[in-house]
DNA sequence: ATGATTGTGGACCGGACGGTCAAGGATCCG
DNA sequence: CGGATCCTTGACCGTCCGGTCCACAATCAT
């Protein structure tokens, strides 16, 4: 009907979401996100809503790409045990990458602004809900290919490796040397994962 | 030699750190500074250096009082063991105290400032090393006391529970209800603090 | 072509923020 | 008692931020 839009919004949202990982909601000003989309204020408003509606749909469209990725590594392994012995990595992918270790962008939102917005804070429950139904599926299929003993609760399984994952992305923050790291997460999958055929 | 000052170090600390704690460092205003520690800006000035000054010494005070609460508790536990099972404990806590569930200050202040302040990423790991630290002695301890298989590495064994810690925290911050978060906290510590003689 | 409609860019605004400063008050020493 | 010294208070400042708004550009239907 009208002016068609220069942009696309979904490369926006990329460029929007790679500004707040990197720095963070409360230190990134609209300058910023000018600057990295290309777009002017006005432009950003009429298209997205304000600052946090921005980031709220930056944050979901990085939920949504991150649970595309892990349905489609769990469901596609060949042997499901593989497949979660990957959701340790990206913790390591964090600290070798060739950007700056800056964690899990869900997790440092959540930090920072769940106490203060309740969306956020909803938004981190589903989505940790959604990796726990995920994985927990996951776990059912190592145990019935008799990867993992069989008497484990698959859910409760779930939640202990993605809290340890979340651990060891913490860690990656902290600096610590790839190495060392790269050994935590050894040491939690031998325990969290075991063989039980080695006993 | 003149006036002396008419509040006490330690508990204006106290109440920044809270501040800081339930709000994060950029959502707390001089205002909340003042309000809180019932200072003028001036007298906060003088004594701490700026926002950023005062921070960084609410939060070493921070983790220098767990440094002495954990010593604390590994020391004097009767058996080894013991003390290590109440190292997943502190999220619990977060979850069921009276007040908000703040997590860590540590873990909150490295994931919002790491990336633009170095100092803050440098207490963080010096912290971090100190509780490995701390912990792998327990560990070595509970293995002499015949609790833990002895063939285990204590340093990876520290650096496994201070992950899970860390991990549990988050999914308290994600509201997370609490008989999950205990089921979870006591999966992680039964699989990484097996018993020797349960086999 | 022309007008209706939507996107775009940037000037502009009110407010909040971190930080400074100067004047006054309290305390101690002589 | 008096002056030196430090603490305290709060007014003040420049800056930056998020958000609004308006004039202009680009497109489409007629």
């Amino acid at each position: 009907m009208a002016r068609p839009r220069g942009f696309d919004e979904k490369q926006v949202l990329n460029a929007v979401r790679d500004q707040f990982w990197n720095a963070g909601y409360a230190a990134t000003s609209l300058e910023d996100l000018m600057r990295v989309s290309g777009l002017g204020k006005g432009s950003l408003y009429a298209a997205f809503g304000d600052k946090r509606r921005l980031f709220l749909r930056a944050l979901r469209s990085y939920t949504d790409d991150n649970h595309d990725h892990l349905r489609k590594a769990l469901t596609e392994a060949p042997r499901a045990v593989v497949a979660l012995r990957t959701i340790l990595e990206p913790p390591i992918g964090d600290a070798t990458g060739a950007g700056k270790r800056r964690g899990c962008l869900m997790a440092n939102s959540t930090l920072e602004l769940g106490n203060a917005d309740p969306e956020v804070l909803d938004h981190a429950h589903r989505t940790y809900e959604t990796s726990t139904a995920l994985i927990g599926d996951c776990v059912a299929r190592a145990q019935r290919e008799g990867d993992l003993p069989a008497e484990a609760d698959p859910i409760a399984l779930a939640r202990a490796l993605l809290a340890a994952q979340q651990g060891l992305l913490f860690m990656s923050r902290t600096g610590m040397d790839t190495a060392t790291l790269t050994a935590t997460a050894r040491s939690l999958a031998n325990q969290l994962l075991p063989d039980p055929h080695d006993g």
